[in-house]
DNA sequence: GACCATAGCACTAACGGTTAGGGTTTAAAA
DNA sequence: TTTTAAACCCTAACCGTTAGTGCTATGGTC
């Protein structure tokens, strides 16, 4: 990891590049259901089980920056300053998320997600997936004293905001709106007995 | 529906039972991914199009009593005792439905859904489309006066409520936990400007 | 009772995502 | 150099799902 690197990696990362950037191109030219695997497989040059090799399925195709997504969401937990409270740093990233998904030149890609009932339900479970995640990063904050369950509720109701949020008319709104409803959620959640190092709601 | 029904729709519903019957036993038998609907149509005795034309995936063969969840839920809003608070009706109708799900008799199945990623993605799915219909429900209770944001946002919040206290250790201690969450937020909502007829949070 | 429209079901064949099996090249390690 | 294994290719298939077509029996109509 720290060696740069080899001829390789740089040539498997290309491959991989040159597949996902293909795919979009062909999916947003024809539309997502009339662009077969093969169809990629061939315009991309490379052999079909070479395109599975990369992406575990078609639809891993049109959400290849996944992973950001998730590294943004609990380095915004792990990451944030110190004795800065939760809830705000969560609601920042949020919304930092939603305008970058609402903006102008993504639209066309949401477009053609929200047209696709496989791309919706992808998306649903990769929400979960990440709201996994986030409960892990802020169930291992160590000032936070709350229950496991209270951890895993703000996690999914977090990226709630982010859904319900994308979908509304007037999408920064709605995260201030259900940002003020989660604020008072946690502020109804009590500090675990076990940690009495923590003298009030600190980690709000 | 008020006459009583003829020969053909009670072969129809026979048919319908029988594939579904057969379906789950395979399923509990020999593990979900192991059985193929070729198996299924073969063991009940019919053509592959027929188990199709019945059920919309090989996944809505597990889920049968979809619409009985997805009513209930609704009807907890709906048919609540007039000026019965929203949040408590919501709360009971989901531990009932918790219980329900966290009973002995339904462990094998659970099981089986847990074991399978396709099954578990397409209760996901479903959990949405039901959060969906409960909130149209909740936006159109006429004395709430609440956003639909905020509408939106407490249906998503009691669904998550269910699926975050199926998979806890303590499912009924969770949902109370989490619903301790949920009328806070409920309850941090300030009702819309246009009816003015409500002085105070009446709907909480 | 004869007649027709249609719902329900069957059969075949195929489509499209996905994977297994097995072989070839080539970067990298020994 | 020699060896190892990662990346890739090809073929063939599996499986869920659907289209096309046609048969049969049921329910309503004259």
């Amino acid at each position: 990891m720290t060696v740069p690197p080899g001829r390789r990696e740089r040539k498997k990362a290309a491959t991989r590049q040159k597949i996902a950037d293909t795919a979009l191109r062909l999916f947003l030219e024809r539309g997502y259901d009339a662009v077969g695997i093969r169809d990629v497989a061939a315009e991309a040059d490379v052999a079909v089980t070479t395109v599975f090799s990369h992406f575990a399925s078609k639809e891993a195709l049109v959400f290849e920056q996944d992973q950001d997504f998730e590294q943004r969401l609990t380095r915004a937990v792990t990451d944030r300053a110190p004795q800065e409270p939760l809830v705000p740093a969560l609601r920042r990233e949020i919304l930092a998320l939603v305008r970058h998904c609402t903006a102008d030149s993504a639209a066309p890609i949401w477009h053609m997600i929200d047209a696709s009932p496989a791309l919706r339900e992808y998306e649903e479970s990769m929400r979960l997936r990440h709201a996994e995640s986030l409960a892990a990063a802020i169930v291992a904050e160590p000032e936070l004293s709350r229950s496991p369950t209270a951890c895993r509720t703000l996690a999914r109701f977090a990226v709630d905001a982010y859904s319900l949020a994308r979908d509304a008319a007037d999408p920064e709104a709605a995260v201030d709106e259900i940002f003020h409803m989660i604020e008072a959620a946690w502020a109804a959640t009590s500090p675990a007995p076990n940690h009495p190092n923590s003298p009030g709601p600190s980690g709000s």
